[in-house]
Order: structure tokens, then C-alpha cells, then sequence
DNA sequence: CGCTGTGAATGTATTCACAGCG
DNA sequence: CGCTGTGAATACATTCACAGCG
């Protein structure tokens, strides 16, 4: 929006995953037809505390009103705009197989304003294939296929060998925001993005938490 | 293994999250052969720093020698005993879906003992399929199936809205470790230990780094 | 010597606590 | 009054820097 505040301070990126978090309950709060929300009862849903809540805000501007809280439709769109998400973003799908494809078919991702524009796998049996109307194309034709779609960014889900060769190349075609779901470091130039999933770390650091319970 | 120090301090998440990387790449070294690897090529490897290593590994002992480095084939087994995997670990896959189904297809997680012993869904198109000779049960079998196969961890690939009542009713069924994919923040027991994989978090906070670039 | 292991120092994130506005 | 917004205080994580062992 033109008249946020937008504020240039250093934000922590667990602040920008929680508000991602409060986006969705103020998506609730809306559909019940609640109005305003105090941070003490936001705060409740979310599984924080208030001042969190509040301190988070406070990062990108003010938006409650001092007696009385946040106005539940406002305060929501303004994070959704916080978030880049009031435009849509076109991502380019690289890798085929089951977690690409579960990844094509969630229904979140629609929701919010990324649409899959380009696929790309490396497998002769799945190129020519598409996939509710977009067709699988070949690594070859990774850098037309990108310049034809105007995609923006990419996710990543390619076995871990091949993941660093795929970020280099399409970085170099403008590429700017990575989502890596391949269990391995990669790096990105200066000018891009890039978040991790690794599956296998949350499963890990859950039987980190449940070993050798010998007791009950 | 019985040797191991386990000391029972208080560790980050961070930390444990960490050594599960450098899991990942001491099994790489020990494939080629590495012997010895000191903190300050690992952190290369893991893109950190070395006192960084040498203070995670801390927390659970002392595996290195000084002058040299850590034996790349001991570390790497003591960090796989530190996380629980030096077994077994069998897991029920809640909904059986397009997330589900890559869940279980991902090899990664059988090549670190994670094994499906049990899948489940609501959807009656469902129920009766089987993958990889596992049948799909109904949610009504849930409390019989899992005493039937001992499952010990469960993963959640529900939509939202059912995750709560599916975790209330794993737990309480003695399931102790949930890995949740639902996009909505779940409760469980002091007892049972959880991990939340949101994947719309991830590209929110992608689009956060990219929002409003007007610059080049 | 070289590299680990670790207390001490620094840097970040979270929480407190209260001034101030509606 | 009630609840926000925020500087100050606390808690936590990372990095430094060096003593000490192989």
C-alpha cells in the first residue's frame, strides 16, 4: 500500500514468520466476523505473548488504536501487504516427481498469489507431460521457458546433487527468490532470496527430542 | 551408544538443528573417503564458523582431537546416536493426499529409519487403496491400527482444520512425536514433543526479502 | 605447532513495565 | 480506564580469543 509507513530498520526474520502466522489467524478472526482484536487475545491464538505481538508491529508502523486494539480487516491487510502478498507472483516449479508435484497441487499456495507458470524436470518420461494445462518442459529450455513466462521465482525440488547447478543457472536469468526444498546447502547471489525446507531436519531434531526416554 | 557423554544441558533448537546438517555432511566426507575434518572446514561446509561447530558439539561431549581435527567416521555415528536415529523409528502418515503421498515416497527419510508402518485417511475413495503394500485405514481405525503397528511418531498432511482433533487423538493413543504440515498451530501434551513444517510461512517470508524493489 | 574446547564478550531476540493516547 | 507502542531489562545465541592437550 502506498500509505504504510515501511519502515527501514533491521526486521528479524523470525518477526516476518510470525507475522505470516498472525496473517492467518486475522484471515479467521475475519470470516467469523469479529471486528477488532487486542494483541493480549491475538497473542492467545498465535501462541505467543502480547508484547511479541505488538513489538512485531511496531517494526513496520502503528496500526492499533491505544483503549481499544486492531482493527481485525485492516491490521490484515496491511501485513498482507507487509508480506509482498498483495500482488501475484509467478514461480517456475523445477523438479517433477512426488514433492513437486504435491507442492503444484496445495491449494495455500493459489491462495495466495503464486501461480506456477513453469515446470521443468530432466526426466525424458515426464517432459511433454503438463499438468493442469502446463506442460513439463525440459532443463534445456530452462532459460526461454523463463524469459516466455516472466517467472520470479523458483522452488526447488530436485534431488540434492543437481540443486546448486539449477540455483546458479537461473539466478543468472533473473531469478530472484529461491524456496530450496533439496537437503542441501546452496548459496544464491547477493541480489537474491532464498529460504530452506529440509524435511529431514524436522524429523531429526523431533527424535532429538524423544531419545532415550527411558523413563515415563 | 553406551559411551556417548549426553550431557543434559539445555541446547537451542538451533544447535540440534545443526548438527543434523553436519550429519548430513560427514556422511558426504566419509564417502570420499575423508578421515579427519577439522571445525573450520566443516563450518566451511555448513556455511558457518568454527567456534560455531566446536560450541554445538560441545554441548554433547567432546569428540575431537586438538591438533587434528574429528575422526569424520566417529563424529558422524555420534551425532546420529545424539539425534536418535541409531534406530528404528516407525511413523503413521495422516492423510493420504498429494502432500502425503510425497511424504511417503521421499527416500530420504527411509534412508534415516523413518518407516511408514501405517496410513490413514478420511476420504472412503481412499480407504482400502494400498502403497507399497500398505493399505490405507479409516480414521475410525486409527486407536486399532496404531496399537497394531506400534507407530511411535506421526506425521500430519491434513488439511488445517482437522489437525488439532487428529493430533488430540494420536496423543492420547500414545503417539509421542508429531511432524505437522498443517498451516495451522497445534497443541500438544507436555509429553509428546512436535515440529511444524508451514510451507506458506516459507514463501511468505521469501517475498518479504523481494516486496517493493524498485532498485536494481 | 595446530586445532579443540570453553569462559568471557558481544550481538540479537524476547519480555517487562510503563508512559501516553483514545 | 484499557490497551497500544516502546525504551529499558533480561534472556538467549553466536562469536571471540586463548588456555591447554595431542
Amino acid at each position: 500500500v502506498s500509505s504504510g509507513p515501511a519502515v527501514r530498520a533491521r526486521v528479524s526474520d523470525s518477526s516476518v514468520r510470525r507475522l505470516s502466522g498472525y496473517h492467518r489467524i486475522l484471515e479467521d478472526l475475519e470470516r467469523q466476523g469479529q471486528e477488532v482484536v487486542s494483541s493480549a487475545r491475538l497473542a492467545e491464538l498465535a501462541g505467543t505473548n502480547p508484547a511479541q505481538i505488538r513489538k512485531d508491529l511496531s517494526y513496520f508502523g502503528t496500526f492499533g488504536k491505544r483503549g481499544s486494539g486492531y482493527r481485525v480487516e485492516d491490521l490484515r491487510s496491511q501485513i498482507l501487504a507487509i508480506l509482498g502478498l498483495n500482488r501475484q507472483w509467478k514461480v517456475a516449479l523445477v523438479g517433477a516427481g512426488n514433492l513437486g508435484h504435491a507442492i503444484f497441487s496445495y491449494k495455500e499456495f493459489a491462495r495466495y498469489g503464486f501461480n506456477v507458470v513453469a515446470i521443468l524436470d530432466i526426466d525424458p518420461g515426464k517432459i511433454g507431460q503438463n499438468w493442469d494445462g502446463i506442460r513439463i518442459c525440459g532443463w534445456d529450455d530452462c532459460d526461454a521457458l523463463l524469459a516466455a513466462t516472466g517467472a520470479e521465482l523458483a522452488v526447488i525440488a530436485t534431488p540434492a546433487a543437481v540443486a546448486q547447478g539449477v540455483v546458479d543457472r537461473m539466478a543468472k536469468a533473473g531469478i530472484r527468490g529461491f524456496l530450496n526444498f533439496a537437503p542441501r546447502k546452496v548459496d544464491v547471489p547477493p541480489e537474491a532470496a532464498l529460504r530452506t525446507v529440509n524435511l529431514t531436519i524436522e524429523l531429526e531434531s523431533l527424535t532429538f527430542d524423544l531419545r532415550d526416554w527411558g523413563r515415563s
